[in-house]
DNA sequence: GGCTTCAAACTTGTCATACCGGATTGTATG
DNA sequence: CATACAATCCGGTATGACAAGTTTGAAGCC
């Protein structure tokens, strides 16, 4: 069960330290030699939990004159913030439907040709749930693209990001888009076509379509999540209070 | 000055060896012995780097089994793109026009208070550059945070990380901001207004105001830079960059 | 023949020790 | 008082050794 190396284990400790103020950012961390002490594991290991926490910013190292706390913790920086489903899709109806709005009057037509040949692929029944997300992914990230903007794309793939690797979130959608297909195609199918057409307003007023009633479905089953819970629940005291019947 | 440390040379090289795909992801390394003998350093620093690749994601330690290459590459995941200050400035017009829109229903009396005060720091004459932009940077993060959405707010708070640390896009701004202090103001000063009166519309309009004027100056400021050669240039991209002020 | 078992071979994990060269610091010198 | 220098501290790297985990393949069993 233990079977982490130790040098993590020393790594952690040192960024519980620095989180708790006993090493405050600029500060000079103890020598390897004496934290080697501290620990009772060899220089070795306290150089590598050094440059392990080097390696993702927490501390930086100066040849011959020690270890010092980075005067700007890496906090959340790269990692992704704890948001919820609904965030996460409201904020996507903004900005996706900007990107579309800024890539409709320039969009090309080998990349409106490549949209069509997603939205033919997603239409295949027999797609696994993954192959079915991969192709989502490449048709949002597709359109991101032809914005033509740099950092557009990257806000966008970094919400995709959330998307897929915040668990709360995935699991929200995986419940919703189980049985959305048929309107997940269509929307798309209107983006498209307003694309097609060079739209701005067409594209954004589709794309704000179609996280709108992602939205809606996904508040939908929350209240439906909820109702079962409470259904449960009131069986459960249902089954209690019979029970205390019985035994009156 | 060349002073860097091996293992760094090493780590540097072996992930130049997997973008080049002669190791692909998922395939295992030599083991560390091996390369200890290739690359004629010691086993140490061997593992210093491969815990430095391990600690920024390029590769997975097995105990036991030898180091595999990660499935999905970090790329530029959690580092910041290279993007020009045309493509920031275009992409925080979109988005936060559109946080502004979201936020003016029910932005509180507080915060409004707050924004007051910071136009009024702001407006002052002796404040050095650094503190201007600090306030400038408070000003859009209240806007943002009114949005009550986090990831709006990590979107546009990894915007403005953007237009501080990538000095291509610092420079670009300081050139421009130095003597549009009167127009910026101005211009904040018509958000808050908007805001004032819960005008989603209103709000979403000037803060895209706020933002396109920055655009065109830095349009002018580049022209005026390198008039002869890229004039031509520079009039294709006011058409393209100004066509998402024509969306409004 | 095919499957299971298990030990040998290989790999990473950690250690102790040694020495080099850069950084710091305190002291002696002008 | 400022400067130069040397003692000393510290990180950087190398070597060799052993512990512990994983792979692999051959022996043995069904």
């Amino acid at each position: 069960m233990a079977e982490r190396r130790l040098f993590e284990d020393v790594a952690d400790e040192i960024r519980r330290l620095i989180l708790e103020g006993i090493y405050p950012p600029g500060t000079r961390l103890p020598g390897e030699r004496e934290l080697s002490e501290r620990f009772e594991v060899s220089r070795v290991t306290i150089r590598e939990a050094e440059i392990a926490l080097q390696a993702t910013g927490w501390i930086h190292i100066r040849t011959g004159a020690g270890a010092y706390v980075a005067s700007e913790l890496p906090g959340n920086n790269g990692r992704l913030p704890e948001v919820s489903a609904f965030e996460l899709t409201e904020a996507r109806s903004l900005f996706e439907a900007e990107a579309a709005a800024l890539a409709a009057p320039t969009i090309s037509a080998e990349t409106l040709a490549r949209l069509e040949e997603l939205l033919d692929a997603m239409a295949d029944e027999q797609a696994s749930e993954d192959e079915i997300s991969a192709i989502d992914r490449e048709f949002h990230m597709t359109i991101a693209a032809a914005s033509n903007n740099k950092a557009i794309i990257h806000v966008i793939e970094s919400l995709w990001r959330m998307r897929m690797e915040l668990p709360d979130v995935r699991t929200s959608h995986s419940m919703v888009c189980r049985k959305d297909g048929k309107a997940r195609q269509a929307e798309h199918a209107d983006v498209v076509v307003a694309l097609q057409k060079r739209d701005a307003a067409g594209a954004r007023l589709a794309m704000r379509r179609h996280f709108n009633r992602l939205l809606e479905s996904m508040l939908d089953e929350t209240e439906e999540r909820a109702l079962v819970e409470l259904r449960q629940r009131s069986a459960e005291s249902r089954e209690r209070y019979l029970l205390s019947a019985k035994l009156a």
